[in-house]
DNA sequence: TTCTTTTGCAAGTCAAAACTTGCAAAAGAA
DNA sequence: TTCTTTTGCAAGTTTTGACTTGCAAAAGAA
């Protein structure tokens, strides 16, 4: 009975997988039946669990196109679009992103991975390397910068997801984007 | 030839093979070997992996006593002494701290070793709270606070730790905590 | 010296989880 | 219908890594 099987489910399985119990801790027969698949399937699909995670990596990714990190003129406008999809992009409560490059940078091979998500945070450097230059924004590494935008963020979610019996409110992300701009005009 | 072995040292050892390779791929073999000891060691002393790694944490976190937050009325102070705490005490160029709070989280016998780093951030929370009502700092929730003080050196160690051949800088503290001041206050 | 404690070494056990193989069944294409 | 492709199922293999056990050797205490 071959059945119609959609690699989008199998990657959202996997994400939420690898969200909840890591690269090591994702079973693939856990993953498997999740998807309502046979463990060999996903053999015969993907190849090996890194390559199937790969997979699901670059399909989560796929939203963040060099488009949008865009540069408009408005920075605000700009910096509420990417930090917009990027929590929508995750949705649950936790993020892929710190996973990627605390966790799987450990894994060799998943190194191939990584050319991704690093060529993102490269793009978001750009952005804001031009809005220094306007004048808008302080000179300082853009990357710092990024830390600075993403990072409150990142911990937020971390310290929910980490312990959701301590009720910490998310953050709200227009107040945090007026702030941020707020603290690093120059 | 019982030797004489010094908990302080398989510690150190148990804590790098965890930065480097995660609580999953931290072997007990190659912790012993590292530390000049015999896996059965490990296992005669400690118990279990878990209870080793729980121990080595217990002991990373030793220099953040509670009098570390406590309030003197010199915010700056009070932040520099946390922040520059923080970061000797990871020394490397990566951190327990996110380890502990997206990682360490997952596994059920490491539950009880949480109750320390928790109570760190909350400590760290309520130093926040008494600056936040004397109007030094902008009302928020302090864990939000926190997060908008670390996130930003935590990312900037993952970054670094990601890919050591894109040459980051490290953050300046200094200047790092004068920046979040005046970007805090209300 | 003698007893106790602590360690190392060698050689395991055991379980989990990634990955494989052969065969049968179903769907679609020709 | 017939052939090809894709899947499931059952039953593997293989590796790895946590954890154990028995015995001998060394240090310190009494």
């Amino acid at each position: 009975m071959p059945k119609v099987i959609h690699d989008e489910d199998i990657f959202e399985v996997t994400i939420n997988a690898l969200l909840a119990h890591g690269f090591a801790g994702a079973k693939t027969k856990e993953i498997a039946e999740a998807a309502g698949v046979s463990e060999v399937t996903l053999y015969r699909k993907y190849g090996s669990k890194a390559q199937l995670v790969a997979a699901a990596i670059n399909y989560q990714l796929r939203p963040f196109e060099e488009n949008n990190f865009r540069y408009t003129g408005d920075l605000a406008a700009d910096l509420k679009r990417i930090i917009e999809l990027y929590d929508r992009s995750t949705g649950r409560d936790i993020d892929l992103f710190p996973q990627i490059f605390s966790e799987m940078v450990r894994y060799p091979e998943l190194k191939g991975t990584l050319a991704g998500p690093f060529s993102l945070i490269s793009n978001f450097g750009k952005l804001i390397t031009r809005y220094q230059s306007e004048g808008k924004l302080r000179e300082q590494h853009p990357l710092h910068t990024v830390g600075a935008l993403l990072g409150p963020l990142i911990i937020n979610k971390m310290l929910r997801n980490a312990d959701p019996d301590i009720p910490i409110p998310p953050i709200d992300l227009e107040a945090h984007i007026d702030q941020f701009i707020d603290g690093h005009k120059r």
